[in-house]
RNA sequence: GACCCCAUCGUCUAGGGGUUAGGACACUGGCCUUUCACGCCGGCAACGCGGGUUCAAAUCCCGCUGGGGUCGCCA
């Protein structure tokens, strides 16, 4: 069997955190079974789609490298063959009309809930004729759903799940105004696509029953399905904005490396033995649905950057300057010149195992190219009191006619030095330190000399004496 | 409320009848060291509770408790 999967998000928001990771399911599994993966838009909500939302979607999938197969389905173009398949019901004595009002149904659930009962449909319009039917109501089309018996779904995630089917009840497939609801159209729509194997959100999975009894009607096999888990906020409650169900670019704004992001989508809720880092080829090689969980798991943080902070330092140094340069132009309001971008690409190294994410990263590599005289923080006033200042001066003299600029030569030079005036190296290093970064926290200093060159290096300890 | 699902360190998880219950993040002690990191060596820390089954239960069964999901002319 060809595997085909989809991911089918409704476009009434950004691509957050669950289903960025559903989708990341739904692509390994395509991909390790040399499947397809498709991109299904789920906008039969016509008030509440957006096309901004949309943009976001494909933006989100994109900056995770979830590249889908083939041209992307936006499921409202498909609602006439949604509703006929709905007719096609109704021919066939398996779905009809139902004239309730909002208001009469609103009562129905009241009464139920007041009973202790589920709160469901009660078939009023299952069995009565068309001919009771009130004047000038539009009627919404129900599905006939079995009554008796139960229905069951093979879950590869969940196993086997059964409910009672009079727990079910007669589901909407078409609206008043004819448009299809999400139950008729994902059936219709995943039948149509061929969709092998459907894996979502266990939010879905008592949708799942009533659309299996509606695959049942249409006379159609039902894919495979796979529930997986919810994403909870490091509070254990569902997420929500105030934790982190941001968009995807949002995670990107903040630095994170989609990699970094992939690979903490993929642990949460999957593993494999005691593996952490799993490149993105590792994982399809690995991915299996028998290794994802069935609990639900809390989004943390500070697990993600961490890993961020492990893709960084494997990142290429070019690719990290291409992405900090723009950052430090903006906030810097200056431009960086093929010189500045080359200090930056020879002090990566030392930058990025620093940072962990990219603002930290473009944060720290600053110094590099801002212009002088350089805003020293307090800490390297500190260091340039006059004890720093007089230990500066002397070992300045010593620079001056320093001919090997070479980190290794530069630290002899200063461990000499320090040694002849009996104190510490750092008593040496600390002042250089903050006069050539502004701050007592860089790269190892004698480096930082080396990237910057003899004359800016002089040139910015002039600046501070 | 009804129905369904879940339950191992604070968090993500491995294990799935006999383990000193393993790893990672976080926290923490130390080493390295010119700062900060990285790295390395250690530490803290878990099978929700109660009943069974069994020679033996974190593991299987039942109940409880706790958490979650769904119950829309939303998806």
């Amino acid at each position: 069997m060809t595997v085909i999967t989809r991911f089918a998000p409704s476009p009434t928001g950004f691509l957050h955190i669950g289903g960025a990771r559903t989708a990341l399911f739904n692509w390994l599994f395509a991909r390790h079974n040399g499947g397809k993966f498709l991109l299904r838009i789920e906008d039969t909500d016509r008030k509440r789609s957006t096309e901004e939302a949309i943009e976001a979607i494909f933006e989100g999938m994109k900056w995770l490298g979830l590249n889908w197969d083939d041209d992307v389905i936006f499921q409202f173009s498909n609602a006439e063959r949604h509703a006929q398949m709905a007719k096609k019901l109704i021919d066939e004595g398996k779905a009809y009309y139902c004239y309730a009002s909002k208001e009469e149904l609103d009562e129905m659930r009241k009464k139920q809930r007041a009973d202790g009962k589920t709160t469901r449909y009660d078939g009023r319009w299952r069995d009565r004729d068309a001919s009771e039917a009130p004047e000038g109501v539009a009627p919404v089309v129900r599905l006939k759903a079995e009554q008796d018996g139960e229905t069951t779904i093979k879950d590869m995630v969940q196993g086997e799940v059964c409910v009672a089917n009079n727990q079910l009840d007669d589901m909407i497939l078409l609206r008043a105004d004819g448009t299809p609801t999400y139950m008729l159209s994902v059936v219709v729509d995943d039948h149509d696509m061929n969709i092998s194997h459907v894996i979502r959100g266990d939010d879905h999975l008592t949708n799942t029953f009533r659309q299996i009894q509606l695959y049942k009607a249409l006379g159609w096999d039902t894919p495979e399905f796979a529930h997986i888990p919810l994403i909870h906020g490091a509070d254990g409650a569902k997420l929500s904005k105030r934790h982190g169900a941001l968009g995807a670019e949002a995670y990107r704004d903040m630095g994170f490396l989609p990699e970094a992001m992939r690979n903490y989508l993929l642990k949460l809720g999957w593993g494999h033995g005691d593996d952490e880092i799993i490149s993105t080829k590792q994982a399809i090689e690995w991915f299996d649905v028998s290794g994802i969980g069935k609990s639900a798991s809390r989004f943390d943080m500070t697990k993600l950057t961490n890993l961020n902070g492990v893709y960084i330092r494997e990142s290429d140094n070019d690719k990290l300057v291409e992405l900090i340069v723009p950052m430090i132009e903006k906030k810097l309001e200056i431009s960086i010149d093929e010189n500045g971008k080359s200090h930056l690409l020879k002090g990566m190294n030392a930058l990025k195992e620093r940072a962990k994410t990219i603002i930290e990263l473009a944060e720290s590599a600053e110094f590099y190219v801002a212009k002088r005289p350089l805003e020293m923080n307090a800490k390297a006033l500190k260091l340039l009191n006059e004890n720093g200042m007089e230990r500066l001066v002397k070992f300045k003299a010593e620079l001056d006619n320093c001919t090997d600029w070479k980190q290794e030569t530069l630290e002899n030079l200063a461990r000499e030095h320090a040694e002849k005036a009996e104190v510490k190296l750092g008593k040496v290093a600390q002042p250089i330190r903050a006069a050539l970064s502004g701050s007592n926290v860089s790269p190892p200093i004698f480096q930082v000399m080396e990237v910057l060159g003899k004359e800016e290096t002089m040139g910015r300890i002039i600046d501070v004496m």
